[in-house]
DNA sequence: GCTTGCTCCGTACGCCGTACGGAATATTGT
DNA sequence: ACAATATTCCGTACGGCGTACGGAGCAAGC
């Protein structure tokens, strides 16, 4: 028994085979190495399914994109869709890089501290847009011209303003991580009101006499001081707006002030 | 036919009748109001159900519990569970205030920058430990003890710091959205290398040659140096531990700049 | 013209949450 | 003591999900 390959598996080094998933994300850059292909010609493009996709994505979230019901919009059988996209998690990475390759990119401010609210603000807009972006997972480490495109502007941002290379990946990660944050909590917000058809404040004013009577016997001083404040400020539980607008500052002054040590 | 209020639904003014998951998430507090019930004994408790539930959650995702798998844990048919907890989300709402409750929250160090550390520091070790609470939605705006008391003592730690109390809510809101994005990278290269059965490094390796092909044509000067100076410098696409580090010590100056400006 | 590879699709499997109704059981009201 | 009632536990069933598998028909390559 030597160390030779499996016989059932053909003496090709099998060269690591490159995810399907990789050339169907750079479809459109790629693009035409076509011959022609055998069997019927598709009725549909893959664009077209993503398109869908996205489509139903905005009106009823990621959950709401299931293979029988996108089939049912395109006029497809279901298991016709897997001629297009090998599965729902392909799927769902070519739904994200084509929002993100779509929208246009702003031209940069100048000053940094409205560079960096830029991108901050750009990736937020996007997540409001497209709430079920927050809800991906699981689509790493596939990457497309959208995402690449969009690192390079991000990056683009924060060149040649003292930052090294490791810091500026970390700057843009920080402003993206946050801006996803607040958007992932306007978006529980709004879909609490949603689902139980009421506003945040009525659900307070319904369930306030049975949380006093519960509460009672703890003492929280400062959340009952601050949660009051708060939501006067707000009329809400929260304002996720608001928390943009302030986390935002602290992290650019943080940043500026980083920057300040070394001039 | 007068405006008088349906026949069917006698006199009673129905008075907003509380959210029964709300009891159900305080019965320890409000606890013993307990009259014998009728029926049979219930073999198992609430807390059983959820501790089940959280050993699932931390051993297989919160897609993972299922009320099917979760009955099988616990020798019960599915459908009883639903005497415990009266649906799955309600379950998920347990977890939730559970996994707060039971983590004792450390004393809040001297000086303003150790305390906001330590705020998002047990926010992000609490995500990491349990990777399934950042996949919890629409559990707003179920409040419970465990959520109240870590409110609590989040607020202690920036109380009388020179923040007002609008101020205080948004400074906690910052450090544990943060804290929650950062959990969430790291989950996600986590499940990408888990899923993959491969490092992210050997991902790359085995798609760079395709990667390379399908991004001639595109320049990315800034993607392509940058991606390479931060590969190296962590041995992987990402570093959550470092951009934690990083994004942290941004973020806590910030706020330390916004007090310095008031003395 | 035969073979091959492709598209499209019907069927089926094993999951999911949970509505519904029935049998057994323990307390309550008489 | 006995009937009424409330509660637990559970079997069955419904409508959803992703997708494996195999077959029918069509277009290109030999």
């Amino acid at each position: 028994m030597t160390a030779s390959p499996d016989p059932a598996e053909p003496a090709a080094p099998e060269p690591a085979r490159p995810d399907p998933a990789l050339r169907l994300l750079w479809r459109h850059v790629v693009a035409e190495d076509e011959q022609p292909r055998r069997g019927p010609r598709q009725r549909l493009s893959v664009d077209d399914v993503v398109d869908a996709a996205i489509a139903m994505a905005d009106a009823e979230g990621l959950a709401g994109v299931s293979m029988r019901g996108l089939a049912q919009r395109l006029g497809l059988a279901p298991m016709s869709l897997y001629t297009y996209v090998p599965g729902r998690n392909e799927l769902v990475a070519l739904m994200v890089d084509q929002v993100l390759a779509r929208r246009e990119l702003p031209p940069l401010p100048d000053g940094l501290r409205a560079r960096l609210e830029t991108v901050a603000r750009v990736h937020h807009a996007e997540a409001l847009a497209h709430p079920w972006l927050l809800d991906v997972t699981g689509i790493r480490p596939w990457l497309g011209p959208g995402a690449a495109d969009r690192y390079e502007w991000q990056l683009s941002a924060v060149e040649g303003v003292g930052l090294d290379d490791v810091e500026m990946d970390q700057t843009v990660a920080l402003l993206v991580g946050f801006a996803s944050s607040i958007a992932h909590a306007e978006h529980e917000k709004r879909r609490a009101e949603r689902e139980s058809g009421q506003s945040e404040l009525a659900w307070w004013e319904a369930n306030a006499e049975e949380l006093g009577r519960v509460m009672s016997g703890r003492e929280y001083p400062l959340a009952g001081r601050v949660g009051q404040a708060a939501g006067e400020a707000y009329q809400a539980a929260s304002d996720p707006a608001r928390e943009l607008e302030f986390g935002l500052a602290r992290i650019v002054d943080g940043v500026l002030a980083l920057l300040a040590t070394r001039s």
